[in-house]
RNA sequence: GGGCCCGUAGCUCAACGGUAGAGCGGGGGACUCUUAAUCCCUAGGUUCAGGGUUCGAAUCCCUGCGGGCUCACCA
């Protein structure tokens, strides 16, 4: 059984699955293995009929602790504040820095099929007192905290902290503060210059009433109080918070002895690794998960989420590599099989519940073969096709399919094509890209045979007294002199590709040739046969 | 040091208790108007090592070795 509906299965009553995100600079790729999870299963809990409501928070009180997206003057100022607080550094008419990066990742949401039924800002749930109880039952029982720290995590407090900390009413840093003394009703509040490294505060030292957004809990006390606040019963996370005496055991213990509440189901999922390393947020081109999907159409890329198991490290490399032509290679073969069409290969397990799970609309199982069954033109033909001038790519495609295509056969065509084009521009490996060496004959033609360079000589003749018009006079001139020297139709073709394109195979040679000036393919041919000495002379001749 | 993941054909990976499979690469073959980036054929690998459970293990358990990520400050 496929992983959700094994999840699904075993809970019983109605669900709330919640995940959050700290919104602290550009989300990338990866982070959205967990939103997709986040989906699927809240698709197979329906799909059960448990009612469920499927949650997505934003943790921005969270102080600013990253330098790489502040211009350097902000710094001082910005470093600490609450995210919410921060102003957008890219002037996009976002409110806040956290509003940006947030809201940029939340974008891509609804493209993948992943529609939350509520979403929530903290730095909106503070102020309205939703979290005061919580605040209250955290500084009452700041010493179990305490315990909890030392005890899971080995973590020990400095003496007096408590959990929560205060937005300084001075400079609004929230990352400098700590928070002493509960007396029932207020804390002392120290903002302290060297409270954290990364973050300045002002010195500030005096009573405040933690509540009602003037202060927030620690952050993993927060995510205990928002399972309480929600009613969460599932929530899945990444393996850096999952880790043992990590931030979710903490937070468990914390649901537990602090908030007198069962912690949520957990469903610790892997990382994606771009080429074998962890993605910066800052650098590496095409790692930003806005940036991802505008080469990745969302059904390969909820694939590229849905096909290993939640546990398993997802290891993507793209840059140079055929991962994304072989991702969509992937589904069409999993949709093959699903429709019933022969397949290579091994499926991988429940093969119906994953291409169901990596449509966009969770469609009823009747319908799921349909959309199986719907043609797909192959991503590395496409990627050929739109290199080649002077191809009706919709023409051929319809041919292939051997019928007119359907409309949303159009559209997975129109977006595979897209993507094709951003592939060969941003990722594709040189053996992909068909590029006509236009200054100098490639190097590769030193390759050539003596017959390859005679039958050139001889297409050059041919081509300077019949002056070819259109693919399909080239190609039948290509075919006749390639016989009339009888050279195998292979070495013939092969010949020319290694005189334009520098490499054995290429598109269809004829139409390749009729797209290029016709003087230009006289005198590389000549040039390619070894004709140097003559090849200008003749080049003219050819072009008068 | 703790946790998780991985170690299978040259490369990338699948199969996850029942006779080891794909893609790419490599090798062989086909083709006079043709998606020459196509089609057909071709992979014999102590499934990292050792032990255990089982009628049966790449698959489950233990140990070891190697690699990756992650936590131990914050989130």
């Amino acid at each position: 059984m496929y992983w959700a509906d094994e999840l699904a299965a075993s809970v019983e009553g109605p669900q709330v699955v919640n995940d959050s995100k700290t919104p602290s600079g550009t989300v990338h790729v990866g982070s959205l293995r967990g939103p997709v999870i986040l989906d699927v299963i809240a698709r197979a809990l329906r799909d059960r009929g448990v009612p469920t409501t499927l949650l997505y928070g934003v943790d921005d009180m969270d102080p600013m602790d990253a330098q790489a997206l502040l211009t350097p003057d902000a710094v001082d100022h910005e470093m600490g504040r609450p995210l919410a607080h921060v102003p957008d550094q890219t002037g996009d008419c976002h409110a806040s820095y956290a509003r940006h990066h947030a809201q940029t990742f939340i974008d891509i949401f609804a493209g993948l099929g992943i529609h939350p039924d509520r979403y929530y800002w903290m730095s909106d749930i503070y102020p309205t007192g939703a979290m005061d109880p919580f605040i209250r039952a955290a500084l009452e029982r700041a010493q179990v905290v305490r315990d909890v720290y030392l005890r899971v995590s080995k973590v020990e407090r400095p003496a007096g902290w408590l959990p929560v900390q205060a937005v300084c009413p001075s400079c609004g840093k929230v990352g400098t503060t700590i928070a002493l003394d509960w007396d029932g009703e207020t804390v002392r509040v120290e903002c302290r210059p060297d409270y954290v490294t990364w973050a300045r505060g002002c010195g500030f030292d005096g009573r405040i009433s933690p509540f009602g957004g003037a202060a927030k809990l620690y952050w993993n006390l927060e995510w205990a109080a928002q399972w309480s606040l929600f009613g969460v019963t599932i929530e899945p996370c990444g393996k850096d918070l999952a880790t043992a005496g990590g931030s979710r055991d903490r937070a468990d213990a914390i649901a537990r002895e602090v908030f007198d509440r069962a912690p949520p189901r957990n469903l610790p999922y892997e990382f994606l690794n771009i080429g074998g390393r962890k993605m910066s947020t800052s650098k590496g081109r095409g790692a930003a998960a806005h940036r991802i999907v505008e080469v990745l159409p969302p059904e390969p890329l909820r694939l590229l989420f849905l096909r290993p198991r939640p546990n398993q490290a997802i290891e993507f490399d793209p840059e140079g590599t055929d991962a994304i032509p072989r991702l969509f290679d992937e589904l069409d073969r999993l949709a093959a099989a699903v429709a019933g069409k022969p397949y290579r290969g091994e499926l991988p397990p429940d093969p119906e519940r994953l291409l169901a799970f990596v449509q966009l609309d969770p469609a009823p199982p009747e319908r799921l073969a349909e959309a199986a069954a719907t043609y797909r033109p192959a991503f590395a033909h496409l990627a050929l096709l739109a290199q080649i001038p002077g191809v009706d790519i919709a023409a051929r495609v319809a041919d292939e399919k051997g019928a007119p295509l359907a409309a949303a056969e159009e559209g997975t065509l129109a977006e595979r094509l897209a993507a094709a084009r951003a592939w060969l521009d941003a990722y594709a490996p040189a053996s992909a890209v068909v590029r006509v060496h236009r200054d100098a004959l490639p190097p590769e033609a030193a390759a050539l045979g003596e017959d390859q360079r005679l039958f050139l000589g001889a297409l050059a003749l041919a081509a300077g007294e019949e002056d070819p018009h259109g693919g399909d006079a080239w190609q039948g001139l290509l075919f006749r002199v390639a016989g009339e020297a009888a050279l195998p139709a292979g070495r013939a073709f092969g010949a020319v590709y290694l005189a334009f394109l520098g490499r054995p195979n290429g598109p269809r040679a004829g139409w390749l040739l009729a797209s290029l000036e016709p003087g230009f393919v006289v005198g590389r041919l000549r040039l390619a046969a070894g004709w140097h000495d003559r090849a200008r002379g003749a080049g003219q001749e050819a072009e008068a």
